[in-house]
DNA sequence: ATGGTAGGACACCTA
């Protein structure tokens, strides 16, 4: 089995299609998944996606906000978009693909920010994003998606290691390294059995990083990045994760997102 | 200690 998933946090597919079609022809996923696709299904620019060779979605988007997709060059046999919180945020989108790309099923997530406050009585972003995480951790027992040929990726917008952002001390109180949150997100991985599979080919404590704050006045120079995106894999499928690659030159593209692709290969 | 940027939609929300 050879296949390779891709996961961008893109910040409006619209917007950025040009991006998308040059890192698409620079890197030939077999999978790209999408996160913050903020349009409606009708909207999202398949024409685009065809004409660079990905003949296959799976999208899940809304009016403005979050919005995620998947999509291939390899043929997708089924695909399911689930609500999590009892909101109709899409935030979840997964595909299970045929013998082409090995069968397997990839689910792409979009987590909460949580906004600023890292309280969940004062704020209740924070409060959806820590039961999020909780929905996440119960979906993982109940419906145990890494039974066999699964990839968990997306923006899960928490960097849960310590050298997942640029200093652990100074980002103890920010939100997307918080302490519950941190432990959450582990939770939510170990009791399904995810492995990471970024940290399984760059292990700690070198620092991975896969987003940089706009808000930086130069975001190469400062370097202050986190690692909020993250492929899992099934525990049948670690002993195949044979490439992992961050696209941080992607931040440097013309009008970027802030955060750049993640490439894993499988066999 | 603070404010800094970006996108979508249309007043200000989310990130």
């Amino acid at each position: 089995m050879s296949v390779s998933v891709a996961t961008w946090n893109i910040n409006s597919v619209r917007l950025r299609i040009d991006l998308v079609t040059r890192f698409l022809e620079e890197h030939r996923p077999d999978i790209l998944c999408l996160q913050e696709t903020k349009c409606q299904d009708g909207q999202f620019p398949m024409a685009d996606f065809r004409k660079a060779g990905y003949e296959h979605a799976a999208i899940h988007g809304q009016k403005g906000y979050h919005g995620v997709a998947i999509v291939s060059r390899r043929p997708i046999v089924a695909s399911e978009g689930l609500h999590f919180c009892g909101k109709t945020d899409a935030r979840h989108i997964s595909a299970r693909f045929g013998p082409e790309a090995g069968g397997i099923t990839v689910h792409n997530f979009y987590v909460p920010a949580g906004g600023d406050i890292p309280d969940p009585v004062e704020n209740e972003k924070f409060a959806h994003k820590l039961s999020f995480l909780d929905e996440m951790k119960a979906w993982g027992t109940d419906r145990n998606p890494a039974g066999s040929k699964a990839v968990l990726v997306g923006d899960l917008n928490v960097a849960p290691l310590e050298t997942d952002v640029w200093s652990h001390k100074q980002m103890l109180k920010v939100v997307s390294h918080t302490p519950i949150e941190c432990e959450k997100l582990l939770a939510a991985q170990g009791a399904a059995g995810w492995v990471d599979a970024v940290r399984s080919l760059k292990p700690e404590p070198e620092k991975v990083y896969t987003w940089w704050s706009y808000r930086a006045a130069d975001w190469a120079a400062s370097d202050r990045g986190r690692r909020l995106d993250h492929v899992w894999v099934s525990p049948d499928l670690a002993p195949d994760v044979s490439r992992t690659h961050i696209l941080r030159d992607a931040r440097g593209w013309e009008r970027p997102s802030d955060h750049v692709p993640v490439i894993v290969n499988l066999g």
